[in-house]
DNA sequence: CGTCATGTTGAGCGTCATCAACAGGAGTGG
DNA sequence: CCACTCCTGTTGATGACGCTCAACATGACG
């Protein structure tokens, strides 16, 4: 599982056993469990092995806003490492799995291999170039497009760390974000996500299932929301320096 | 000027030596030039020394969405050096003057001092952040509340790089954006922007003159717009490891 | 069998987009 | 110096998208 940390982030060598040496400290969460917490200054990252997280902020009138929703392989709070404020909160979204690891540890091993701090620079650019996507998302797209644009996203980080399933057309992955916390992220209403939600079905896209989603037309889809998963950094691992 | 390249970012100490020995290439732009074009492979870094920059991506139907505003000090494609394909771009907003660093030139700087990577790294953590705050931004406030963000967001970051001036209560700052160009980095509308600045005004908030903008009332714009700037990441520059 | 979380539907209304027109200033060329 | 254009800011009218409030349906779970 570990090994996604590596292989999503980008390619590697032996230097992979020296990341497996780092010490893991697994441990089981229920759903709706928070991880960090605003305000925080935690001593350890956390790495998703199962299950999903979200990060969110919250304003004055209490409503929340999810500023990301994490699947495993990520590590949502890479930045604790040199931002020793959390600004927002990490909550599970659904029963997980999560392995943390102490600080001391990743400093050392970047003190004893310099150039280890590249792969986990760029995935703290990645996730910075996901966070600049959700403003184009939320800034100017309409409710479908929002939703489709949210989906092809999710699939194609899902599919990077070999979450989905494909069969014929159609790609079911699992999904267990309910309607309100959708609602949250997109910055929509619940009401208006639960139509939008119907218009994709009645549009033949999507299909959900009790916590899974399955994209029929991917091409619609994909049109649809005016997808580019450029800014994933997925295909194109970087050769890094040194 | 680029020693605010450091200040900001945070605390260094005789390494800032090594950073001024970086070559820089300075160059004179008019407002409206690009400096990286989305799908560029930049062989250089920028640093903005003085005048604003702006980031944008367009979707298929051609309008644009702003997704960073950059002033002096800033380097808006650091990342530029660990992810070779660039996912949007990069224009100036006024008239400016920029200096490019080359890639090989930083990377060579890092080889020598692996732990000068650490400030660039946390740079683009708190370019993230910034981002993450207008997921919230555009994601769930209104449209007063989200001009007034952005307003005391801007306001904080010139500040930390003094380019603001304050006289009695009023805080004026250099302004050169035009409203269609707030209301592309806002997600609302010309109109609508015209009509909530208007407003702005008439509570007494803020005032604009020819290229400069005055907060009038801060605690109270502050209020409107629930603004805590922690997420800049200005205040507590981190001790940094190594 | 009740409770709770989640999903669904309807009605009414508000925020904000769109379309259109116009005003003022800056720069340009005659 | 005077059109002329272009860019920016401003205003009005209209209506759509999405929010709010409210009620109800469904399934999971104890």
């Amino acid at each position: 599982m570990l090994r996604k940390l590596t292989s999503v982030s980008r390619l590697s060598d032996e230097d992979i056993a020296a990341v497996r040496s780092l010490p893991l400290m697994p441990r089981a969460l229920r759903a709706d469990q928070d991880l960090v917490r605003q305000g925080d200054r935690p001593s350890q990252c956390a790495v998703i092995v199962d299950g999903w997280a979200y990060r969110w902020k919250t304003d004055r009138s209490g409503k929340r806003q999810i500023i990301a929703l994490h699947i495993p392989g990520d590590m949502p709070d890479l930045m604790s490492l040199l931002v020793p404020v959390s600004d927002h909160t990490i909550t599970t979204l659904s029963e997980a799995s999560v392995a943390f690891i102490p600080h001391a540890a990743i400093l050392e091993l970047l003190r004893r291999v310099p150039s280890l701090a590249y792969p986990f620079w760029r995935d703290t650019l990645v996730d910075a170039a996901v966070f600049r996507e959700w403003v184009v998302n939320v800034g100017h797209r309409q409710a479908t497009e929002r939703l489709a644009h949210l989906f092809c996203e999710m699939w194609a980080r899902l599919e990077s760390v070999g979450l989905v399933e494909q069969r014929g057309d159609a790609r079911t992955f699992p999904w267990p974000v309910t309607q309100s916390e959708l609602a949250e992220a997109s910055g929509l209403s619940v009401v208006h996500i639960n139509r939008t939600l119907q218009e994709l079905r009645a549009r033949g896209l999507i299909e959900t299932q009790r916590q899974s989603m399955t994209i029929l037309d991917w091409p619609k889809l994909h049109a649809l929301a005016d997808f580019n998963a450029d800014y994933l950094g997925l295909e194109a691992p970087c050769a890094r320096p040194r």
